[in-house]
DNA sequence: ATGGATAAATGACCTTGGGTCGGATATAAT
DNA sequence: ATTATATCCGACCCAAGGTCATTTATCCAT
């Protein structure tokens, strides 16, 4: 529901933002529905109920679009883990929240690979430095609550992210559909799932942080 | 040159695997002057003397090309570590080789987005494997340098894989000519660079494996 | 040497999908 | 009402991955 009734057409700029949103939201239930590589732009637009022509007024191209999608991810995954994490949960809400905030996984995993060359550059540095800031939210919730010197807890946080990064592609092919792995792979594609392996990563880089945060 | 001078067909064996080796090459060549994005399937037909009926003929689609050049980056990789690491050296090693295998890390990259989807399930499996056979081989290294207990090796080293792949994402974007970065992002885009975040990762992941061995 | 039989090689062709553009028209301003 | 403006539309363009009927190099039996 885009716009009002009896109108055609989005000349202010809230409707101009209603439109957006729902260009979003579309390619979200797409994504839910047939997967990322369900979507193309021309069913994007049916979804939407506007043209291709139009779709491509609201979005430069598909990439930014999905960066769009990944910035409002990445965005709920920081104010959760703000909201969430304590001293004394902290490794379990940093494993379990990338997976609880839709879409987060599957864009990480996909995204960083394209964005570069697909994004035009200014709305691709306004992204980075808006991203930047939200890894360095990260970063001080680390800090503060395992009590580590700040560089330590930067440099964990940053390796973290690396981990994430990793996790985030294999799981991907986690996701395949089991009954049509060889028996012999099965252990292994499972063992590839986000929640097998990063909770140990957690464990192994925070973990540290809270024992030196003792000694120093 | 991957015929014998008055043969214009491959039909031995032999034949057919220098067919193979010369597309490969060819494919390498110019990911090398073109980057990853300049590769077509047509011009590497070209530059590879065949048609691209032929082309087919060697390499089921592109991605399964990509494939086999990631699996021979990835034998490279895990024999080089095999031969050079020691007790000593071994974090230095670990930090070092990815970046000198030539196109590991654009290919680690790129590639685990995509190989489940464009790659035909036999020779993914099939390929699937021969690169977990590999990532073990690491883990014994691991194991047998640190004297760590071999599920602990085994851990670290799953983790420190997870941080590689995050790391070869995130070196992607450090390739960007810095000329075109405004200067606000500079120090951020060289920070990504894999030489700049993956060795703190690897002393972070492998460092304690030394302690723990004698605590063991 | 000769004549099929086999299968490698070819390149015109197909399809998909991201992205564009000039004309049509809803909305706002006067 | 008239005009000006900028949204909207969808037919169109083009790149690029992948296919297939046909051609022909090579092999082998005679």
């Amino acid at each position: 529901m885009p716009l009002a009734e009896n109108r055609k057409r989005a000349r202010s700029d809230a409707e101009k933002k209603a439109r957006k949103a729902a260009i979003l939201a579309a390619a979200r239930a797409m994504i839910g529905k047939d997967g990322f590589e369900g979507v193309t732009m021309n069913e994007l637009a049916r979804r939407a109920d506007l043209s291709k022509g139009t779709l491509y007024l609201y979005v430069r191209s598909k990439e930014e679009l999905f960066l769009a999608l990944f910035e409002n991810a990445l965005e709920d995954l920081v104010v959760r883990i703000e909201s969430e994490a304590d001293a004394a949960n902290l490794l379990e809400v940093m494993a379990r929240a990338p997976q609880e905030v839709p879409l987060f996984l599957p864009l990480l995993a996909r995204l960083m690979s394209v964005i570069d060359i697909n994004v035009a550059d200014e709305p691709l540095f306004a992204a980075k430095r808006r991203m930047f800031a939200l890894g360095a939210r990260v970063g001080e919730v680390i800090a503060n609550l395992t009590g580590a010197p700040h560089e330590e807890a930067r440099d964990a946080a940053s390796v973290l992210m690396l981990a994430m990064q990793g996790a985030a592609q294999s799981d991907l092919s986690a996701q395949r559909d089991p009954a049509t792995i060889p028996d012999d792979l099965k252990p292994a594609y499972a063992a590839h799932a986000f929640a097998r392996r990063f909770p140990a990563a957690v464990r192994l880089i925070l973990g540290p942080l809270f024992q030196n945060a003792t000694a120093a």
